[in-house]
DNA sequence: TGTACATCAGTGAACGCGCGTTCACTGATGTAC
DNA sequence: TGTACATCAGTGAACGCGCGTTCACTGATGTAC
């Protein structure tokens, strides 16, 4: 080959990290192609030597932004109960609220990928079955399968809060709803297993 | 006047609850003007003589979203806890999640609100404080404010739990988790005050 | 070592289209006398 | 009662603009000999 496989596969690399930024911060609809490819440092036709359409971008960015969530903060935090309450007592802080770019992607896309297309789909719904179970093995370390549909439940949760915390013109009330966030999530994460 | 008043008015009316229906199940960045007029059966020039701007409609429209959502829904519940149930119980059913434009428009709209513009916000936060008094009254009618912060995590949890349901492309694992949902919120109701 | 050539990542103008907004206009309505 | 007129809700073409996508092209790179 004449050019190393390495630097276009470094390029494919930065554009869908560099999308997943833009995509968090002003949504799907809300990020053109140029825009996207102007993140990266390229013009809009490039795109397309990538990916067949802006939408298996978006499919395959929002597939990055998840792996990055799992292996970034989930596979990071310690194992058992002190894990998940080191992951959401940091979820629940005003830097990572105030931070979209850098932050969830649950939070920031949630109803726009429940509108999206299946491929897009598809690519949240695995990207979150790897995370919740990552929330599973440390809610119930002996028997994570058991625990799949509180750590689904608790990923919704938390994304919901966050998203309506950044809602809110309120800024002090938006940052009492993050603390009731962790109080409801601990107590949500130490509720027996009939719940 | 050459006109009454009232046509004009409920032709506005008309205009709102249309395109409230209709922002709901395309998104704010989703829907035209042309579209939303057409919903309305007019064209889309008539926008401007009813609102400044789109963006005027949108936040008008998010604004009778939430009062609907609280006239319709939780206003009409029973007093204290067995109306709280009665809206969990509703509000997690397979119908709400899936017939998007009747249903919620915290779960439809959350994350393109927090990225809209100041004016939508405001109406949204208005919105979502006569809400969470209607929650915050049952869940202690002696003392209505103590419950405004569980009533406000009630609503963002609720509502990320729906968007996470409808994102998902499995369907019974979907469906689990709505009911998930219902023992989630249900707990958090009946936690004591310390939580 | 130098030169001709094949490769291919990336460019950027152009396509048709829908966006939000403006505005000259139509035509049905109610009023004036 | 009939007619001229003022009002105004609604129309729909047109504005400039950005959208997603296509494609002829550029130019830097590494290869062949």
């Amino acid at each position: 080959m004449r050019y190393t496989k390495d630097h276009k596969q470094q390029t494919r690399q930065r554009i869908i990290a560099t999308a997943g930024r833009r995509l968090k911060q002003d949504g799907i609809d809300g990020s053109g192609v140029a825009t996207l490819m102007k993140d990266a440092g390229l013009t809009n036709g490039t795109l397309y030597a990538y990916f067949s359409s802006k939408d298996h971008l978006v499919a395959t960015a929002v597939a990055d932004q998840m792996r990055a969530q799992h292996e970034g903060i989930v596979a990071q935090a310690a194992p058992g109960r002190a894990g998940l309450e080191q992951i959401i007592r940091w979820y629940f802080t005003p830097d990572q609220r105030d931070n979209v770019a850098d932050g969830c992607p649950n939070a920031a896309l949630l109803d726009e990928i429940a509108r999206s297309t299946d491929p897009t789909r598809q690519a949240y719904t695995d990207g979150a079955l790897v995370l919740i179970d990552g929330f599973a093995a440390r809610l119930a370390p002996h028997d994570p399968p058991s625990a799949r549909l509180k750590a689904l439940s608790l990923l919704g949760m938390m994304a919901g809060t966050l998203q309506l915390s950044r809602a809110l013109t309120d800024r002090q009330l938006a940052d009492q709803l993050l603390e009731q966030g962790i109080r409801n999530a601990l107590a949500l994460i130490d509720a027996g297993q009939h719940n």
